[in-house]
DNA sequence: ACAGGATCCTGGGGGC
DNA sequence: TGCCCCCAGGATCCTG
């Protein structure tokens, strides 16, 4: 469940603590990841100081610096991943699968991911880069221009939630922040995206970019297990105006809010609000 | 070519 | 109370 706001709020907790350590060694479980963790990844990441913690989507690209460099340590959160800093020598929770030893001695970087839908790799220079480009990952949200996104709705029969989930079109957005945005801008999940008018894209690309910002402010949502630190949860959970509010009534017209399924997701919205035409 | 579906995985919740 | 089944979802691969 971890959207772009919630990697977001990740990456701001590590960047301070992390910028400028050096990674000094690596340890990682037994268990079965995603991509298999490869040996010799170890050798290239041990030594190496941390430059950058960015975000891209909903990835966590920790850049390495020198000698080597464009290279980096990559990770993705899935649904149940956490990218978190332990005192060493507290207890390990269960389901971690890696640890990352720093040089001040005192804390190291743990990733846990119970449901192990996330990733966790070391990343060469040309892919790091791929990841950068907008070739094989959609521009963020506030690169994205009414133009760009007016052109990519043109060319799909999908309906507007699938092409809001689609990470190529556009980087960050999953399943809640795709019906929130939908409400946002008064738009039915299962419009067919080349049926918009130009104003109703612009007032799709307004809602997806204020929906991100006010859950980013309120530190993402936490459903289940997302948390950043030790135990601090966000807030937006709160907030929430269709999604996980099936028959409740709309917070601003209460009719009660329907549920669905789309691209193969759950799917929430306000039947009156949001009319298909 | 494009769109939709299956797949991976496990904790938690609902139903009986 | 206890057990079982099903559901949640991102990215990727597969099928029609």
């Amino acid at each position: 469940m971890p959207e772009l706001p919630e990697v977001e709020t990740v990456v701001r907790m590590l960047r301070p603590r992390l910028e400028g350590r050096m990674l000094t060694g690596v340890h990682v479980g037994p268990r079965r990841l995603r991509v298999p963790w490869q040996r010799r990844w170890n050798a290239r990441l041990i030594g190496r100081r941390l430059a950058h913690v960015q975000r891209r989507g909903k990835w966590i690209v920790i850049d390495l610096a020198l000698p080597e460099s464009g290279d980096a340590l990559l990770v993705h959160l899935g649904m149940t991943g956490r990218l978190i800093l332990a005192e060493v020598g507290a207890p390990t929770a269960p389901h971690t699968h890696a640890v990352f030893h720093l040089d001040d001695g005192k804390q190291e970087l743990r990733f846990l991911d119970p449901r192990r839908f996330g990733l966790i790799r070391y990343l060469a220079a040309p892919e790091r880069a791929r990841l950068q480009s907008t070739a094989a990952l959609g521009p963020e949200p506030w690169q994205l221009t009414t133009a760009n996104l007016a052109a990519q709705l043109a060319r799909t029969r999908r309906c507007l939630k699938a092409v809001l989930l689609d990470q190529r079109v556009l980087a960050g957005v999953g399943n809640i922040y795709a019906d929130e945005a939908l409400f946002e801008a008064r738009l039915h999940p299962g419009r067919i995206a080349r049926t918009l008018a130009r104003q109703e894209v612009e007032r799709l690309r307004c809602a997806v970019v204020r929906v991100l910002e006010r859950a980013i402010r309120k530190h993402g949502s936490t459903i289940l297990t997302f948390y950043y630190g030790d135990d601090e949860h966000g807030e937006y959970q709160n907030e929430f105006r269709v999604y996980g509010r099936q028959d409740q009534p709309c917070r601003r017209c209460r009719t009660p809010i329907a549920a669905t399924r789309l691209a193969g997701r759950s799917t929430h919205y306000c039947p009156q609000c949001q009319p298909l035409p």
